[in-house]
DNA sequence: CGGCGTTTTGAGTGCTTTCAAGACCGGTGG
DNA sequence: CCACCGGTCTTGAAAGCACTCAAAACGCCG
C-alpha cells in the first residue's frame, strides 16, 4: 500500500447531486443511490491517489478494505507456485476491487496507471450495506457482471487459438470503454505484452507475435507506447470468435 | 424444459426446521434464512423431477426461472460459433443455477443425472429477495463463491499442462463434496471424457490419457462407470498445482 | 551516450491435437 | 441366447501450433 495522499472526506460537497467521494452517481457502488445514502457513504470513504505500479493489496493480505477505481487501469494477477503468473482480470473505473467473501484477498491488485481511488472499510461497507438494500443489490449486480465477464474469458483461454485470444482481448478493451459512455478510436492500453500474455495464457512472445500479424494486415496500429487504434475491427471480432478465415 | 413433474407446495411441512420446497436450511438460498421466510419461499416455489440429459434452460432463452439444486450434477456449457463447446462448470446439490442480471441466460444447463430441482420465477423471486435483505446477502455470498472458483479455473486452463489440469479437475470434486458436509471415497463422476475435456480446454484424447496414466501410477482407479476413487491425493494435487515433479 | 526494460524476430523442440482404428459396454432385436 | 449397434473410451502415429531459448532492435531515462 503506497498511497500518495489520503484525506478523509469533508461533507461540503452536494451529496444530492453525485457522491462527494467517488465522484459520481451513474457508476460503481454508488449507481442510483439517493440522496442521504450518497451523503452517508461520503462520510465513511476517503479518497486517494496511488501511481502506477503501486499495489493496492496482495494476495492474502487480510480483505479488510474495498476499493472503488475513480480512475486508471488496476491488474488483478494471481502468483502460482511455478512462479508463474496468471492475470485474472483488468479493472476499469467504475469498478469495484476488494470485495471478496473470503478473509485474505484472493488475488494482487497491482495499479497500471496513476489513479485515483476510492477507500472504504469492510465494516463500514457491511454496515452500509445492512442499511441500504439497494447498495447490496448494486454490489450484487457489479459481481454477477464480473462472473459473466470471467465466463466468457474462460471460454477465450480455453478454446481459441493464439490469434484469437489476442483479437478477443482487443475487442473486450473497446468494449469496456463502451460499457462506460465512450468508443475514442485511439485506446488506452497500460498493459505490457507479459501482463496480455498472463491474461490470455499465452507467452509473450506469442502475444508480440500477434500484433505484428495484425499490424501487417492493416487491422490495428500503435500511434504511441501504450496505445492502440482498432482499424477493422470487423476483422478482429470476425477472428475472435472464429466467424473467419476458418472453415 | 422437460420436468416429470412439477407439484405447487402445500403449506404443511414445519417450516421452522427446513424449507418445504427445498428440503434445506443450511444450502442453497435457504441458509440462515429464518421461518417466516422459509415458509414464505416455499409457497413460490415449485419443486420439481427432471431426468438425466434433459436441458434446464438453454442459452438464449428468457431468463425468467431461477433453480435450486436439491440433488443431482448438472453442466453448463456455451456453444462457440465454431461448433466447439466450452463447459463453463459444473454445478452440484446446494448450487443455484439460472440467476443473472441479464435478459437472457447466457449459458445451457444440462442434467447429467436424474435431478430435483426447486424452481422459482424470477419476478417471485425478487419480491422474496427486496422483502428479505438476508436473502439477496445470501445470493451475493453465492456469487462471489462461483466467482471464486471461476477465477480458478480460469489459473487451471491458462496456465497449466493437461495432465495438471485433470488432477485439478478431480481435486475440485473432491472439494465440491468436502464443502457439502461428506468426502466418501468413491466419488460419482457422471460427465463423460468430453464433458471434462471441454471443461478444461483439452481434448477427449488427452483427458483419457491423462487418466491411464493416473491409473498405471496407482493414484485412482474406477470401480465402475462414472465413478472415482482417488488413492493418492498427495500426487493429484502435487499434480495439480506444479508442486511436483517439476523444477 | 550508456544502461535497462520491453518488444521483436528467428530457429528448433515438444506437448497437445488430429486423424484413425480398435476395444469395451449396455441395450435391442432377431 | 447371441449377434448387432451406437456411444464411449482407449491407444497409436503423425502433424501443427505454441513454447523455449536466444539474440538483436527499440525506446526511455538518467
Amino acid at each position: 500500500m503506497n498511497p500518495l495522499d489520503a484525506t478523509r472526506h469533508t461533507h461540503t460537497a452536494r451529496a444530492d447531486e453525485v457522491c462527494a467521494t467517488c465522484g459520481s452517481r451513474v457508476a460503481g457502488l454508488c449507481k442510483a443511490m439517493d440522496a442521504a445514502a450518497l451523503d452517508d457513504i461520503s462520510g465513511e470513504s476517503d479518497r486517494l491517489t496511488m501511481p502506477a505500479r503501486s499495489l493496492v493489496f496482495r494476495e492474502g493480505d487480510t480483505a479488510n478494505r474495498v476499493f472503488s477505481i475513480m480512475s486508471g487501469i488496476a491488474k488483478l494477477t494471481r502468483l502460482l507456485p511455478d512462479g508463474k503468473q496468471q492475470v485474472v482480470g483488468f479493472r476499469f473505473p467504475g469498478d469495484i476491487i476488494g470485495y471478496t467473501n473470503r478473509q485474505e484477498y484472493p488475488f494482487d491488485a497491482e495499479l497500471l496507471t496513476n489513479a485515483q481511488l476510492c477507500r472504504l472499510d469492510r465494516p463500514k461497507l457491511d454496515k452500509l450495506l445492512t442499511r441500504y438494500p439497494s447498495m447490496e443489490h448494486r454490489l450484487l449486480d457489479l459481481c454477477m457482471q464480473e462472473l459473466t465477464t470471467t465466463q466468457e474469458q474462460l471460454v477465450t483461454v480455453g478454446r481459441r487459438p493464439a490469434e484469437a485470444r489476442v483479437a478477443a482481448f482487443l475487442v473486450s478493451l473497446l468494449d469496456a470503454r463502451r460499457l462506460r459512455g465512450d468508443a475514442p478510436r485511439v485506446l488506452e492500453m497500460p498493459m505490457t505484452r507479459a501482463d496480455i500474455a498472463d491474461f490470455l495464457g499465452l507467452t509473450l512472445e506469442t502475444v508480440s507475435r500477434s500484433f505484428t500479424a495484425f499490424r501487417k494486415r492493416g487491422w490495428l496500429q500503435e500511434p504511441e507506447h501504450m496505445k492502440v487504434e482498432l482499424l477493422d475491427l470487423e476483422a478482429l471480432s470476425g477472428l475472435a470468435d472464429g466467424t473467419s478465415d476458418v472453415d
